[in-house]
This record gives structure tokens, C-alpha cells and sequence, in this order.
DNA sequence: TATTATGTATAGATAAAATCTATGGATTGC
DNA sequence: GCAATCCATAGATTTTATCTATACATAATA
């Protein structure tokens, strides 16, 4: 059964001739023969009784018709849906967010989102970078914003947004009161970093390892609320990125302390699958998050190639 | 788009795996990828992001998917409902039948008829032999039971019931009180008969041009229910199939009178194009018929080049 | 009743497509 | 790193679809 020979076959239904049909269909009348033979053959019943000036559908071809026609329709349907790049109602995707970036960077964009593709559910799937670069790998992600820099030979990633981790301490903490510290000052203290899986926890041990000294850590955790809060009930002191804890530092509760020779800082990106195909839907949200944050251009170089 | 191409596809979205979907569809793996590569190109989208372990939908995959299963069902019920010749609710077929068939001879089959098929809708055409011929070599109806003998290249006829046509007169007409009449006497009096297109009044027209004597018609009509009130009532004499008027006779209305050398009759008979296909749920009824009028084996003998 | 016009079926040739085998490049998992 | 597995591609082969030409049947016309 070919899709061809159902529109011949309609075809025929509805002129009630082989050669109309076949006049209808740009083909030769043998060829709207041929199919019909074909049909009836698989089918192993008689679509139409030849033998006046028009033919006439059997009950069966007049069964077929009714498919026939269901299947037309649902053929150009789809076919239209996805030449326009519509989205059907309850169509969605996955993509992948640190903590930071769906609580701060991205909430006015996906605002936006909604009106532009009101159907389109989004996931998004919060946690550290490196498990969302695992979704990514396993395309279980359309991308992800995660915390940079990020290498590996199947991840491209652009950056979007410099954040500073500054070290952080409750507003009761003796070095709310200085305006620095040292780093040894620092190692003294109670520290609550994030898990060494986490990037922003390699930045902070590499500058620690180069300084030659060891912290004190005594709490490990990947969510940066939650150190947020530890922080300010003074469970210890924290270097936490800037917009995590922007708001407490407005409201007081924690204070920024410069330590001299230290500037940590990480960078929040965009990261995909090399070579990933991304549907317009998902084309537009990211774009719409380089728009915000000026990584358009290179964006564009890297998939250019995709395309 | 070819639909085993969109069997492929389904199979592929479902195992995430072009070599496994080639296993299930018992094809090799260069296949699948060139059905999707196919699908592909003429949609104008990727519908898999290639590249772990698996393949994953794109968001327009995920559209297909839809529309395919959809497309998939239909295409296996219409296989499904035409192989076991199934009737869909609504469906139903034309056939034709004089007034004294569809009175007399069929009602007890077609009730029957309707406990087999409950859901093929019937549609009986009445109307004068002649017609009803008309109609077949149009394929505007499937079979005809009409008057015989009737002679056309491209139809084929059985008959099924002998019909006696004797001249009835009206309980009130002078001729009720003997028992029979000349031709002579016949001609005398006023005569209706059918009109001269039809087949029982070419029998009666020939016998009478033998005889060498010509009648006196009063009126010509297609009705015999009419010709029968007509002659109820005394505006003349008939020669009237028996089935028409045996409920008459009984009720004493009307009476037979036996003429000289006249035995009139015709016969009823089923007709149909010539090389026609039967559809399952009409076969049945015409071989319903023929069960019970005795005509299975001439049928069976003349539809047996057909089938 | 022959004739012409119109229709469908069929045979053989040709074009298009689907599929297969073989193989290369890439990725994953051990 | 190595073996296994996966998808893509090229070229050969088979199958299918289509076309041309023609035969045959029917319906309308003269």
C-alpha cells in the first residue's frame, strides 16, 4: 500500500474514471491502473466495478474511501505542522539549568518564552553542572546553562554571564567588621564549600593549592541556597557567586570580605551536544538567552556548522 | 513519504536505536537510515538527534510520532476491516426490484437479511423492469429482480419464480359469472394493460398479434397495483400477475376467467451486469434469493466466471 | 448496424526507489 | 587504549513505479 496509489485511488472515487483520475494526478491512465490493481491485490477485494462509461466504487472501495481519506488528511497535516515548525499542544523539551541561572539569569526569559511559544511545555531539570552535562551526553537535554569553564571533546559551550565569588560571612562573623582578610585568616575559619564535584569548587581548590594552604572545610553541598542560609546563621563562611547572594548582602545579612590576591569568579554558559540539531522552538529560547547576554555572535560561528 | 518508511520510524523512536529497529523490521540497518534520512528530506527537519548510544527525538520527531501511530492504526484497521470483509456502520448498497418482487416475493428474505448484515443499509429501487436494467449497466445498482425474459448482452439473468398472468375481471363484471371467455370476447371489452415499454405487456402484445386480433385498451399503466384497484372497481379487464392479485381473489374482489388458448405468464427473475464482482454483504442476500426460489446452481454456475 | 470516440487492461521498456553488502568514522564501555 | 557497537555512505542489485504502445470493450452516433 503506497501513498500514491491512495490518492490515485481517491482520486478515481471521486471523478468515477481511471483516465480523469489519471488526468487529475499528472500520471498516465495505465499507472492509476496499475495502482488500483495494486490496492485491490494487497487489499484482496474489488475497489471498483469497471464496465460502464464511469466506474463505480464496490462497498469495499467505499469502506476504503472513508480510511482512505482519514489518512490523507493526517498525511498533509502533518506534513504542514512540520513544514511550518508548529508545536503541537503538550509538545516540550528538556533542558538542563544550574540553581543560579534558573533563579536569577533566566526567569524574564522564559517569561518571554511563554508568549512566543505558549504550547511548548518546558522541563527544566536543576542540578550541578556535571550531572546536566551527563543529560546532555545521553540527549536527554536539548543544552544546558551551567557553571564554566567545561571541557570535554562532545560539549561546546559559550559563556554568558562573569559572576565574582566573593567570600561571604554572616553579618555577626568578626570579619564582617574588616574590610579583607588574608588567606590564612581564611583557612582558619569553619568553610562550607560546594561538593568537589562542582566546578566552582575546582576554582577554589586550584587557587588554594597554588597558595600552598589547606582550608578548613567543614561542610560540603551543592546547593547554594542552602549554603546561603548556613552562611548567614553563621555555620561558617562561604565564597559564594555574586548572585546567589546578591539579595542578602542588600538586606545585610551576609557582608562581602576581600582576601587579598584572591578574585574568584565563575562563569555561567551555555552548553550543548557538539553537532546537535536544535528544532526552531529551542533555537528561540537560546537565542533569546544569548540575546540577554551578549553571546549571540558566537553562538552563531559554533552552530553555523550544525545547521 | 512511504509508509514503510514511517513503520521504520516508529520502530526507531521506540528502541532509540537504528540497528535494533532494523532487526525488528527484518531489514538491515544502511535501510533504516535511509528510510529516516528519506522522511527527513522531505519534511524538512532532523526527527533524530544522532550520537550517544541512542537516538533521541526532536521535538518535530516527537510530532511525527503522533501523526505516525495514527496513520498506523488507520492503515491496519482499513487492511483489517477490508480482509475480513467487514461492513462499516452506515455502509449499504442499491438494488432493484419491480413492485411485485419487492411485495411479494422478498420482504421474508430482506428481514431476514437484516439479522445477518444489521448494519448495511438497504436501498431498494422500484420501479418498471426496463429501469431497473438502466440502472445496472450504470453500476447505479448492484443486482435487479425483475420481469424476464429479458435480453441484453451485458446482462446476465436467472430465473427464480414462474408467475401465471390470467385475465381477472371485477366481482361485478358479467364475465365473473361464467368460468371462461374467448379471445374474441376479451378483445370486446375494455382492456387495461400495462404500458407498452414493459415486459409482461409484451408478452400479452405478442400472443395477441398471433392470435391476429387487436384489444381495445382502455388504458396503459406501470402500476400493477393500480391496474388491480382499476379493475376492482370495473373500468376494465386485466391480465394481472397472479402475485398481485391473490389477495383480491381471496377477498373475492376480483375473479379469474380462463380464456381459450391463453395461458399467460411471466417470469420473475434476478439480473445483474455481466462480469460484476459481489460484494460479501451483497452475495449474500442475491444467494438469500436464490436459496429460497431454486435458482442457486444456475447463479453459482454463471457468477463462478465472475468471482 | 457499422463507426467513432472513449475507457480500461496488458505487455514490454524505462526510470525511479528501495534495499543490500561492504566499509568508514565515531562513540561507548571495559 | 581496545573491542564492541553504532550510524553514515558508496556502489551494486533488486524491486517497484511509471511510461509508451496497443489491444480490447463499451457507449454514443450516424
Amino acid at each position: 500500500m503506497n501513498l500514491y496509489h491512495l490518492r490515485y485511488f481517491l482520486s478515481v472515487a471521486q471523478t468515477g474514471s481511471f483516465s480523469q483520475a489519471a488526468r487529475e494526478m499528472h500520471v498516465t491512465q495505465p499507472t492509476v491502473s496499475s495502482g488500483i490493481a495494486e490496492l485491490e491485490k494487497t487489499m484482496g477485494v474489488r475497489l471498483f466495478n469497471r464496465g460502464g462509461k464511469r466506474v463505480a466504487l464496490t462497498m469495499e472501495g467505499r469502506t476504503l474511501v472513508n480510511y482512505a481519506m482519514q489518512i490523507q488528511d493526517l498525511v498533509e497535516e502533518v506534513e504542514d505542522h512540520l513544514q511550518r515548525r508548529d508545536v503541537l499542544p503538550g509538545e516540550g523539551f528538556q533542558f538542563g539549568a544550574i540553581d543560579a541561572a534558573v533563579t536569577y539569569l533566566l526567569p524574564d526569559i522564559l517569561k518571554d518564552y511563554r508568549r512566543a511559544y505558549p504550547r511548548v511545555s518546558l522541563s527544566a531539570q536543576v542540578a550541578p553542572s556535571r550531572y546536566l552535562v551527563d543529560d546532555l551526553l545521553m540527549n536527554r537535554s536539548e543544552f544546558a546553562v551551567i557553571s564554566l569553564p567545561y571541557d570535554h571533546p562532545r560539549v561546546e559551550t559559550v559563556s554568558i554571564y562573569r559572576d565574582s565569588m566573593p567570600l561571604v560571612v554572616g553579618a555577626s562573623h568578626p570579619f564582617a567588621a574588616q574590610k579583607n582578610a588574608t588567606l590564612q585568616e581564611v583557612v582558619q575559619e569553619p568553610l562550607i564549600l560546594f561538593h568537589t564535584d562542582s566546578i566552582s569548587r575546582k576554582i577554589v581548590d586550584e587557587r588554594f593549592a597554588e597558595a600552598g594552604v589547606s582550608p578548613g572545610v567543614v561542610m560540603e553541598m551543592r546547593s547554594p541556597e542552602a549554603m546561603r542560609k548556613l552562611v548567614e546563621v553563621g555555620v561558617g563562611i562561604s565564597f559564594l557567586p555574586l548572585l546567589t547572594v546578591q539579595e542578602s548582602l542588600n538586606a545585610g545579612a551576609l557582608k562581602v570580605v576581600d582576601v587579598e590576591g584572591v578574585a574568584f569568579s565563575r562563569e555561567v554558559g551555555v552548553a550543548w551536544r557538539r553537532g546537535r540539531y536544535f528544532s526552531a522552538a529551542i533555537r528561540y529560547l537560546i537565542e533569546a538567552i544569548f540575546e540577554a547576554y551578549q553571546g549571540l555572535e558566537v553562538w552563531e560561528k559554533k552552530v553555523g556548522i550544525a545547521k
